[in-house]
DNA sequence: AAGACGAAAGTGGTTGA
DNA sequence: TCAACAACTTTCGTCTT
């Protein structure tokens, strides 16, 4: 597993993420009219013509509004564009029976028209074979999702990510299911919900260190830009599973914000922090949890989180009497 | 007996020559 | 391509409650 995890500071300076995350003025000319350009994928500055960064992924409406009153036109009604059928969730239905949209039985004489109406629209409707591949592809996402019990808004984005990688022709050579693994997995640390590649690879049907090569794949291909995950995001999923309060999560809060700022956590597994943040502000709050049990559900050793908590305890300068 | 501790060796990936 | 390297894991014997 373990996808390697480099300091901050030399993340940032070799691939300058944030910088482009928070882009408000062109490096060019210090104008400020830096916008996106959705419709060619590129963010770009409207006074000089600097295209700041051409891989900007679409992640707004499929169309544009340019006031409050098109906005308001412009959002249709209806299912909105679906990225999660592989039609985008516009395609037409067909019923089997054999009524017309009023529900009049269709005459005999006529049946012979529909059958064949339904036959080319089933055959369009999954006509090629990147049609079709994306068809198995939702599917398997839909299961590993709702198996993970996952929000829609990242099954969405899962989905987008997958959809971009069919584009760019990435999937050759890797499965469907490791690509869509893949897929998951940073569609989540895109929302901030991260799962870590072992919760992924344990419903999914193809192994850790496999989905994790295709995400490095997908990453750097489709240029994600997806920082380092942080401890914080994974702190209140542990602890809910560890049946801790809400004082326990403030604490631990509280105490990773700590040991960022005394510089602890740079280059650091998140995990193991965040293991070791539970681990302390339980015994803080009065409703310990073992080592053990923490590590389980934070899928790292006892021996890391023994690691971590030391080194942050001694710095906060917090001692932990037993 | 359960939990915590820590030393030592092993693992898989990154980095830099 | 390869060795050095950092973080993390595995394993195991010891100590503490």
């Amino acid at each position: 597993m373990k996808l390697g995890y480099v300091k901050m500071e030399n993340r940032l300076k070799e691939n300058p993420q944030k910088k482009i995350e928070k882009i408000q003025e062109c490096p060019e000319c210090s104008s400020e009219h830096v916008s996106k350009d959705y419709h060619r994928g590129e963010l770009l500055c409207e006074n000089c013509g600097l295209v700041i960064d051409d891989q900007y992924i679409d992640d707004g409406p499929e169309w544009r509004a340019f006031d409050a009153k098109q906005k308001e036109k412009r959002s249709r009604t209806g299912a909105p564009m679906n990225y999660l059928s592989h039609d985008k969730g516009l395609s037409t239905q067909i019923s089997w029976k054999n009524k017309d949209a009023y529900g009049r039985t269709i005459p005999h004489k006529n049946r012979g028209q529909i059958y064949r109406v339904r036959k080319w629209h089933r055959r369009i409707r999954v006509s090629n074979a990147t049609e079709r591949n994306l068809a198995t592809a939702l599917r398997e996402l839909d299961r590993l999702s709702s198996k993970m019990g996952l929000p829609r808004s990242i099954r969405e984005t899962a989905a987008m990510i997958y959809r971009k990688a069919v584009e760019k022709n990435l999937i050759r050579g890797r499965s469907i299911e490791t690509v869509i693994a893949s897929s998951l997995y940073a569609g989540c640390r895109k929302c901030d919900v991260p799962r870590t590649l072992t919760e992924i690879s344990n419903v999914a049907q193809a192994d850790e260190k496999q989905i994790g090569r295709a995400y490095r794949f997908l990453s750097r291909e489709l240029q994600l830009k997806l920082l380092p995950t942080k401890p914080e995001n994974y702190l209140k999923r542990f602890c809910s599973k560890l049946d801790l309060d809400r004082n326990v999560v403030n604490k631990g809060e509280n105490i990773i914000e700590q040991a960022n700022k005394l510089g602890l956590t740079s280059g650091k597994g998140p995990t193991g922090i965040a293991a070791a943040a539970i681990y302390i502000s339980s015994i803080l709050e009065g409703d310990p949890r073992t080592q053990r049990a923490i590590a389980e559900v934070a899928g790292v050793t006892e021996v890391t989180i023994r690691n971590r908590y030391k080194e942050i305890a001694e710095e906060i300068g917090i001692t932990i009497e037993t």
